[in-house]
Formats: structure tokens, C-alpha cells, sequence
DNA sequence: GTCTATAGCTAGATAGAC
DNA sequence: GTCTATCTAGCTATAGAC
């Protein structure tokens, strides 16, 4: 077998970068083609069910990264919960870029999107809710307060990272980041 | 002249419709003119610039929605500020489908929407910004307080729309619009 | 002012050489 | 496995009849 001119990872950061820039309908396969370095061709060769293929593999990629940087972090018993905090929302941070770049499931979430990929992205946010409110009860909230912090945690993220980019004040996000690890004090 | 075949309110209802269901590179000229009743060629009649011209035109028109029924509403003196807020918060919740429906100002920040309307974008979260600020002033906020109060509101709404869809539970939202109302109290 | 018809282009997707 | 070349369908936009 011929090797691969692009690992899989690189393509994966490429697909992400330019799907969640410009939307499901919005990245066009020259887009992908040129962001991932490989041809139109290439592309279908490693993904034969074409574009909607490739955005479910981005979204596998990102549910695997969330999982090793936020879950796993956030319900990790051999650290103490607000260090756990404090590096799931560094990572958190890292992921959005400071801000800058938009969420995936949110750049998703149009008509075809949601009706393409709606069971990843509610799986990919029921995930972010079940690690923050498990974070929240080892805080010694009680489940029902625990489950309420996690949902308006999400919604903290994801209404902060459409503001900031709105009103162009890119520090927004990260005063929200503060404001989510003094919920959780 | 030949009399207009759609009145300017419901032509922009139907584009309005469409561009916050799919987005700027989703709505097709063929799923504006199907929804507003008028041939292509019709619509570039009414709107020389094209679908560009189109979006500018109902971004305006949900400014001047904006304007009369929050801005408008929230600032009026001659009523208590506890009436005021529940009506405003009542005209957002029919504004949005009681969550159903996507946020115009989101659906268009994406890489080539932010591009041709950031302006527009900005201007409108600024509106809801200053017109919430006046109001947590006139709860005895301190001028800070009210700024920060209205900041978290608007992320408070723009979250609990992407979380609320991307969850599918379609109650979220009024649950926000409960807590902000609290926070006013 | 609205329509049918169509131009010109780019989209997603495929065939076949290497 | 990657590429160039190409197909068809859909796109935005326009011309011209009514």
C-alpha cells in the first residue's frame, strides 16, 4: 500500500477548521480539499460517503477529543476537583481558541445540519452536561443544583463564544471561563 | 405601476424565515423565492444586490422589530420596570418560536457572514446590550452591575437557543427567560 | 412588477492514469 | 493513495416578454 500523504489527525484538523469557519453548506470541497492539503479525489478516497462523511468523522474526532480533555479530566478521582476545573476549562479554552473560533455544533446546527448530524451534536452536549454535573455533586452540590450548574455552564460557553465573535470583544469569553470555575467554588 | 404582488412585511418574513433556518451560503434563491411567494427574477427586481441586499434588508427589518418591541418596551418610563422586562422578555420568547428557532444574527456568523454583516451584527447585540443596561439601572443596579447584568442576559439567550436545539429540549428557553427575569428582581 | 427562459459558473461527485 | 480531467446538477444572476 502506497503511505498516506496526510495522517489522519492533520486531516481531521483540517476538515475542523474549515467546517466549523464556514458551516455544512458554507465549506465547499475545495475548501476541505485545500485546508487538508490533499485533492478533491483524494478526499473521496478516504471518504467514499463524501462531505457528510467526512463532517461525521470530525465529529467523532472532536467527541474523542472532549472526552480525553473534558471528561476524563473533569472526573478524574485522583485529583482534587478544582484543579480538575481549572485544566478542563484551560482546555476548554484551547479548544475555542481563546474565543476566536466557533463551535462546531453551533456552526452545525442549521436546517441540513441538524438534520444530518442532530444525534452527534446532542450526544456531544449531553456528555459536556453529565461530566459538570458529575464535577458539581463531587463539590457537594445535590444532584438536581449539580445538574442545573452543568446546563448553564454549556449555555455559559456556548452564548459567550456568539457574543464575543458578535460584539468583536474577544476577552468576553474568557471573563465567562472565570465566571463558570466561581460556580463550581 | 403595477401594484407590488407581496407587501414588504411578508417579503421579509419569508426571507427571514429561510436565512435563520439555513444560513447565508444554506438559503438557496430558490428557497427565498418559494417562500416568499415571488419568482427569482421577481426578488432581484426588488433587491438589485442579490441575496446580499436581501440579508441587509432583514437585518434591518429585525432591528426595527428589536427596536420597537425590546428596546422600545424595556426603556418606556412611564411603566414599572417589572412590567416592562416581562414584556419584552415576552416579545423575545415569540421572537425566537419559544426556542424553536434559531437566532438571524447567529445564523449569520459564520466566515462569509460575518464578512458582509458584522456591522449589522454588532449594531443589533449592542441594541439589546444598552437597552438591558437601562433597565437593571432603573432596578437600582450600580452602573457596572447593570452592564454586567446585561451582557449575561444576552449570552444567557444566545446559549439557551444553540443548547435547547442541540439538547432538543425546547423548554430550556423559557426556563432562561425565567432566570433573567430573576435577576432583575 | 412579475414572469419564463437561460446564461455562466461552481458545487459535489466520479473515471481512470499513475 | 493521489492525481488530472470531467460529468451533472444546482447555484447566482440576467434578458426580455407580458
Amino acid at each position: 500500500m502506497r503511505p498516506q500523504k496526510v495522517e489522519h489527525k492533520e486531516l481531521m484538523e483540517g476538515l475542523l477548521l474549515v467546517l466549523r469557519a464556514k458551516g455544512y453548506d458554507g465549506a465547499s470541497l475545495s475548501d476541505l480539499a485545500t485546508a487538508t492539503g490533499l485533492k478533491k479525489a483524494s478526499l473521496y478516497h478516504r471518504f467514499p460517503g463524501g462531505k457528510q462523511q467526512m463532517t461525521e468523522a470530525v465529529l467523532e474526532y472532536v467527541a474523542d477529543w472532549v472526552d480525553a480533555n473534558v471528561f476524563a479530566v473533569l472526573i478524574d478521582q485522583t485529583q482534587p476537583a478544582k484543579e480538575r476545573l481549572s485544566r478542563a476549562l484551560a482546555n476548554i479554552d484551547a479548544l475555542y481558541h481563546r474565543g476566536k473560533s466557533i463551535c462546531i455544533f453551533r456552526a452545525l446546527s442549521t436546517h441540513s445540519g441538524l438534520e444530518l448530524f442532530g444525534q452527534q451534536i446532542r450526544a456531544g452536549m449531553e456528555k459536556y452536561i453529565t461530566a459538570f454535573t458529575r464535577l458539581g455533586e463531587d463539590v457537594q452540590m445535590d444532584v438536581e443544583t449539580s445538574k442545573q450548574a452543568a446546563l448553564q455552564t454549556l449555555i455559559d460557553i456556548q452564548g459567550a463564544l456568539i457574543v464575543s465573535k458578535g460584539l468583536q470583544q474577544q476577552d468576553l469569553f474568557g471573563k465567562t471561563l472565570a465566571n463558570i470555575a466561581e460556580r463550581y467554588n
